[in-house]
RNA sequence: GCUCCGAUCGUCUAGCUGGCCCAGGACGUGAGAUUUUCAUUCUCAAAAUCGCGGGUUCGAAUCCCGCUCGGAGUACCA
């Protein structure tokens, strides 16, 4: 069997969408795990849809989540160029041997020409193709005198090159995934496969280049299905049957809501990332929000993506990027199409958010917290992300669940005062602060002198107590252990906010309970 | 319209060579436990008449046919 080389080959014409993502994720760990090439080419045939930038996000976005590649416009290799417009050249050899051989035309029809045939057609409920029927009464050198069609080629006049698709005959594509797909040649039309500008179509740079780079399998979305015989068709005109790479198409990745491949501004409209980093797009000046500006983990992105369309066929979910390579498997990638789930997403990136190393979350947070105005030590931040990570899935929301650490309340929660704060809560708070001022500043004796020997011992409610004082640090009914924040925080800032409290909120009436 | 692909809990899916599936897991949802609070965590639960209708078979989510629905393609775009 010949050495695996897989590629992956978007054109630049934005952003990389999230199902790009996958398609190349799902290539990288096929050759990874059979050892072989992952090779990044750029298809960049149609100039007029170039958009400046792209190339760059494009490697820049799959250099984020470590798909690494073996050759590339980035890398090099001995099969370069890898893009085709620096291909250009050779492509033209590659079309005139298909016209050499019978096994396409040139075809002189203007757009304009085929626009009205099409409209045609239209006005009498039909559809217009180009193919072994409809050919006969176009202008090509098929249907043109050989003398015409050399008058002219030679008088430069424009011309396209079409294949030339043979009369009723099944071809069968067979793929990985889907098995046999068989269609017959009169349904397919004889697709332009070199254009007037001189650049060839996706369909023969397509084959051009997987042949002249050694392409052994063709992993791509299942949009290219229906053009698959188109190609499995060039293989055989070029007569490169025998390596001709095996096919794999991959099922789509459907809006969360409704139906219909996911488009780009799905997104933003639903509250998650249909691209891997943000765009800002050069024309438009439109932003399109990215995952790892919205704080996914690069792990995380290709666990959801790996888990979308494919499954181990155990019940792990959690899976780093060596055991996706290790446990990869292209016959149990499913067959329908997956709709993205935003809260299984978030689930993704809080187990990631856990495997991060506390400090790594102190990284991570630092810029919130300098946005915030606060500098505190970072042995503090390190603690603080330790014992609050569990809380949160995404960095943005760690200041909403810490803030209480490193900046005093300067309000309190009105709830919280009305369900806690009874009659005698001063005198309790102001007791706690003597408390605080007798005991050692340790977690035991400090539990031992207000939950026992001050709560339990007088039949306190210790809710209302213990929640009261939490409001008094933390503004609210929430946070960790109470205790544990005493510790933290230390002495002279808890005392500081229970004085606060009690001067700010003061004796009420309500009765305790 | 035509061609192709697809169809299991709300979502992602297990199920691929028919019986171990009156369908398993995960997310989400609900309840409970733990906790002085919130969250986490843990436990339990509800949730798919396997799109519908026919077959084949002792037996079908699994095989066959038809239908329906959904998606993709139908460009001198990829």
């Amino acid at each position: 069997m010949k050495k695996v080389r897989v590629r992956f080959a978007p054109s630049p014409t934005g952003p990389l969408h999230i199902g790009g993502v996958r398609t190349a994720l799902y290539n990288y760990l096929f050759a990874r795990q059979h050892g072989g090439d992952m090779i990044l080419r750029i298809e960049d045939t149609d100039q007029t849809r170039f958009v400046p930038g792209a190339e760059d996000y494009i490697i820049e976005a799959l250099t984020w989540l470590g798909i690494q590649f073996d050759e590339g416009v980035h890398v090099g290799g001995d099969y370069g160029p890898y893009r085709q417009s620096d291909r250009k050249p050779m492509y033209k050899r590659y079309a005139d041997q298909l016209i050499r051989d019978g096994w396409a035309y040139y075809a002189f029809d203007r757009p304009e020409a085929l626009d009205a045939k099409r409209k045609e057609y239209e006005a009498q409920k039909q559809t217009f193709q180009y193919d072994c029927r409809t050919r006969g009464q176009m202008e090509n050198s098929l249907s043109l005198p050989a003398d015409e069609v050399q008058r002219r080629l030679d008088a430069g006049e424009p011309y396209v090159v079409r294949f030339r698709f043979p009369e009723n005959i099944d071809i069968t594509v067979h793929d990985l995934i889907r098995g046999d797909v068989t269609m017959n040649s009169n349904l397919l039309d004889d697709k332009v496969l070199f254009k007037s500008d001189g650049m060839p179509t996706y369909h023969l740079a397509n084959i051009v280049d997987d042949h002249t780079m050694e392409i052994s399998h063709v992993i791509r979305g299942e949009e290219w299905l229906p053009s698959a015989p188109l190609h499995v068709m060039l293989y055989k005109a070029f007569g490169w049957e025998d390596t001709m790479p095996q096919f794999a198409h991959l099922p789509l990745l459907l809006k969360p809501e409704g139906n219909g491949k996911l488009s780009k501004r799905d997104g933003d409209r639903l509250g998650f990332p249909v691209f891997p980093l943000d765009w800002h797009d050069p024309k438009s000046g439109e932003l399109s929000s990215g995952y790892r500006e919205r704080g996914y983990f690069p792990e995380a992105v290709v666990n959801i993506l790996a888990l979308l369309g494919w499954n181990p066929g155990t019940e792990q979910e959690i899976l780093s990027m060596e055991e996706l390579i290790r446990l990869f498997d292209i016959s149990h990638i499913s067959k329908n199409g997956a709709k993205f789930n935003v809260d299984k997403a978030r689930w993704f990136n809080h187990e990631y958010m856990q495997m991060q190393p506390d400090e790594t979350v102190a990284d991570l947070f630092t810029p919130s917290l300098e946005a915030h105005g606060v500098h505190p030590d970072r042995e503090y931040v390190v603690k603080v992300c330790g014992m609050m990570k569990e809380r949160i899935s995404f960095i943005s929301e760690m200041w909403d669940q810490t803030h209480y650490f490193f900046v005093a309340p300067d309000s309190y929660a009105e709830a919280a005062i009305r369900k806690r704060w009874k009659a005698g809560m001063t005198t309790h708070m102001a007791k706690m602060i003597d408390i605080l001022n007798s005991q050692p500043f340790e977690y035991q004796p400090l539990h031992q002198a207000i939950l026992e020997d001050y709560i339990a011992a007088n039949q306190y409610n210790t809710g209302q107590i213990m929640n009261s004082f939490r409001l008094a640090l933390v503004g609210d009914t929430k946070g960790p252990d109470l205790l544990t924040l005493v510790m933290m925080l230390g002495k002279e800032e808890t005392i500081a906010r229970l004085q606060r409290a009690i001067d700010t909120i003061g004796e009420v009436e309500t009765p305790a309970q």
